[in-house]
DNA sequence: TGGATAATATATCATAAAGATATATATGTC
DNA sequence: GACATATATATCTTTATGATATATTATCCA
């Protein structure tokens, strides 16, 4: 029996809990709802699958070729699967590992030209603004549903989350050009 | 000839661009200087040191057994390295990759009981608050060592982003809380 | 109608990264 | 002297990412 402790596994659970699902649907719903705080492989989700069916934590469908004609694998959660997700959520979440590669740059910098860094910063800034707009989106695409009565609480945090994250770095980027812009004059 | 084409590489030689350095102390300054924004492990740095010595961009000492009874491998990065340093500094930086366990933890709550959410957001305030106060402390020495002449923009720089990412994630957390708790006072 | 492209679907491989462990010496301290 | 901590190199396993292979169906559009 194969171990595979990773949070795959848990991510996996998660989505099927809510209904069953191929291994592509399982992708594309981390890719639509989950990506900025998420990501996984074909490469993890199929041999996590395998695996979760193997210590009987999901069942796991007989290749449907009626439904379309596509052969496909649909998976489900078990009673066990279910007791395992509990489990992890009731256990405290690790430390996130976060990989800035423009703080490696900025850190660097005495090797870099202002301008290099400046540009790397304008880029930063305009990507951060654009997925705080998209997450903007959302949550208020997340009230009008709440107002009509459905309850996105956990959909609505998330995204929040994001928006604060990604508007701190933003918020950064621009102190920060000032900073270097102040610096090079004067020297 | 290996291509080992990550990050690792290019975190090593930017800290061999300001010393020359043995694996261990590369190891250890990343984890008091970068790790806010970045971690690498041994598994990573020994075979890369390894690999940027074939590459011609480092090159290394004979084991050393004078200076202190231990052995120990210096690296020095070659005028190639320096030119492949400066190279990867000019290319924008990568769109960086997160992985934020308490929020999946959050998008599943619907499995969870509001009570074991609070535990979850209160330890992730706590934590993110200790972050946020250490960097203040790094902040003020660079402040310090600023007006007794030293330059350390880039390290302020970076300790100014950590600050505001955890800030966010602690105003977040704290906002998750009362929305959290509003919610389960309705039902 | 044909042809191109996008979407659905499973799967594997190579590379990269993280984490754990093994080994050995040196230093500090109780 | 015993024990913990720090220095130092190295490897191994597990986990994660990215690319690629393969095949079918759906859609767009000229």
């Amino acid at each position: 029996m194969k171990e595979n402790t990773g949070k795959t596994k848990y991510v996996i659970l998660g989505l099927l809990s809510h209904c069953p699902q191929t291994g592509y649907s399982i992708k594309k719903s981390i890719e639509f709802e989950y990506s900025h705080f998420w990501q996984e492989s074909f490469g993890q989700i199929y041999p996590t699958l395998k695996a979760l069916v193997s210590e009987g934590l999901a069942v796991s469908s007989d290749i449907l070729e009626s439904s379309d004609g596509r052969g496909q694998i649909v998976y489900n959660i078990t009673e066990a699967g279910r007791a395992e997700l509990e489990k992890w959520l009731s256990e405290a979440p690790d430390v996130e590992k976060i990989r800035y590669e423009i703080l490696l740059k900025i850190s660097f910098g005495t090797n870099t030209q202002s301008q290099v860094l400046l540009g790397h910063l304008d880029d930063f800034i305009e990507r951060n603004e654009k997925t705080v707009s998209e997450l903007d989106g959302y949550i208020e695409i997340f009230h009008v549903l709440k107002a009509q009565g459905e309850d996105h609480t956990f959909n609505e945090l998330t995204a929040l989350c994001g928006k604060y994250v990604y508007s701190a770095m933003r918020d950064w980027a621009l102190d920060a050009k000032r900073i270097i812009t102040e610096r090079g004059e004067k020297q």
